[in-house]
DNA sequence: TTGAAAGCGCTAACAC
DNA sequence: GTGTTAGCGCTTTCAA
């Protein structure tokens, strides 16, 4: 077993100080052409590497970042995490996980965990409780601290700093306006209780859609949804939610679902009900999952760019991380990523009208 | 902005040495009650954490795990993951996650970027071409630097170490197993190309149920697929492939896919044929992922326990450090999480004979 | 009861 | 060319 090599025993081994052997390492010129191979051949032959945490330690930065989401099993998320290893790595830093499961307190916990010296900055998507309580004193201090954050998709405005956002309004009037163009008049909405902002603005979106085309907003179209857990009872739960809906609004022609998992039970529950998708019925979820794709039929959706997202993220931060050292004031500013539509199966492809 | 208080900044303030203000801190009978309070009072308005960083250069230790995973956009991996964090997190790890995408080298760069000091062990699943390779070096190296290695899923025998797996061939076994008693008697095997072993374990389970119920084991019925990528045409290729299968073998009765996305898109296929799932056909597939749930009919599937998985190496791996701290020595162990069958739709609820 | 000093591994200014 | 020293923030031993 390899012991591991340090500066120090080094400079025993070879006779040398520890700083001549920091240098040669270095092929710092002032040291002898000798004795910088020397050294640094024996460094090669034991493998030596300079100790992270010592240089941490000294340069105060660890070229890590951390990233704070919701939850990690989910499409978009790990998306978004593999945009910012990406980038990352590639600038060689480091990328710290912590999870919240949508909760402020874990979100606080996690933080904290890495605010004590483990990371350069933050990247974070906020927990649904955050966005509730509307408390978002943790941030504000991690800032006061100098350590920057970069938020990105679910972001909040009284926090000043980088943020990287789709546009879900826009997003939404899109997708409503492609079913209006196919010909679609009674749009039924699935939608998320209020409290996030996503679901709010997919929810203005549709509404501005809508009247621009002179269609009737309808209430009753729209149905939100709570919180859905794993299991297969919450599933048949919104199934049977919907069905309800599809009773009393038997000649529904579109479908918008501001997610995956809803667009694909709507289809599912419409196939059921003798639907045809998309002959009779146009179907569009979000999120550019796995599910909409291996849907049947496949799902047109609006794309949201999470590995796009998370590149973006991880540039805005770590420029800004590289911009501090050189005392260089980085306005904030927050980009917002185009979404777009992605046309499959269950949207008819030809334009009536 | 608040400045980042140190021990240093604390004694100054306080007129009290740095190693005054350390013991206090730790609440140490040894310094008087009055300067403890003193000290903790102030600490605490400051809001004073020490820093990581530098425990770890004294401690020699991060409390950080660095998890090497091929992929992360990939519900299996995600769920995993999702238990590293769970369990480290109750321990005060941090998780540094780094993604080979399947990459030898880019295993051996994530390593080597993490095995400089910034982390205490490593939790890996290998990479593909690793396996292909079948070079295992830098995984001995890190052992021999005792840096401890808990692997799961993809694990390998040349390495000692913990190991956290499923026995797949058992799995594969059952499932077929399953069909058998359904009175299925033509049965299809979707698998990978060979040189992973979870494709091969799964084949030789789906032989060994096959013999042992007297069924003839018909290479025809086994369809081994490369590597499947993102786009659209892969997926239409591999429709096409298992399409023609059908057309040779009509009368398949029965199908096992290694993967979500074998089974989901078997199943689609042959229903697309006109077949009823489940009552001219059942199919099964590997992965509780999100894709066989929402599958029509609602896919049965060969459970593979991520999460369970991910806090098993998790624990494994802080024992196992926590361990070496006192010095004692602990065998490597091999963990077989146990698989079950998740029955839903796309199977018969009775069992024929 | 308090504090000085050494040391974790490294760098860099400054002496020699 | 090479080495000494101080310092990053902390803990801990030992001396006062």
């Amino acid at each position: 077993m390899k012991p591991k090599m340090t500066l120090k025993k080094i400079a025993s081994e070879l006779g040398l100080s520890i700083s001549t052997v920091s240098k040669a390492l270095k092929n710092n010129k002032d040291i002898s052409k000798e004795n910088r191979e020397k050294v640094q051949a024996f460094a090669k032959f034991y493998n030596y590497r300079p100790n992270s945490v010592a240089l941490s330690l000294k340069n105060k930065k660890t070229k890590t970042i951390g990233v704070i989401i919701p939850e990690i099993v989910h499409h978009y998320f790990a998306k978004v995490i593999s945009g910012i290893e990406e980038v990352a790595n590639s600038k060689e830093y480091n990328v710290i996980i912590g999870v919240t499961n949508e909760s402020y307190s874990k979100e606080i916990i996690n933080m904290e965990m890495l605010i004590d010296g483990s990371i350069d900055g933050f990247i974070i998507s906020l927990s649904k409780q955050t966005l509730q309580k509307k408390d978002y004193t943790h941030l504000q201090e991690t800032i006061n601290q100098s350590i920057p954050i970069v938020m990105f998709d679910r972001a909040v405005e009284e926090i000043p700093c980088d943020k990287i956002i789709i546009d879900d309004r826009e997003a939404g009037k899109m997708a409503i306006q492609r079913l209006v163009d196919e010909g679609r008049k009674k749009i039924l909405l699935l939608t998320t209780k209020d409290y996030l902002n996503i679901g709010r603005l997919r929810t203005e979106g549709y509404r501005d859609a809508l009247l621009a085309n002179q269609i009737p907003y309808d209430e009753d179209l729209i149905v939100r949804i709570g919180e859905l857990g794993d299991s297969d009872e919450d599933q048949r739960n919104l199934e049977e939610r919907i069905n309800k809906v599809f009773e009393l609004h038997p000649d529904i022609d579109g479908i918008f679902g501001v997610n995956e998992i809803y667009a694909v039970t709507a289809m599912n529950v419409a196939r059921m009900r003798g639907l045809d998708v998309p002959e009779q019925l146009s179907v569009i979820g979000f999120s550019d999952g796995i599910l909409s794709k291996y849907a049947r039929p496949h799902l047109t959706t609006v794309s949201q760019h999470g590995f796009q997202m998370g590149e973006l993220a991880a540039e805005t931060l770590i420029n800004r991380l590289e911009k501090m050292d050189d005392d260089v004031e980085v306005p904030y500013e927050t980009r917002v990523v185009k979404t777009d539509l992605i046309i499959r199966d269950s949207t008819r492809n030809k334009i009536t009208n």
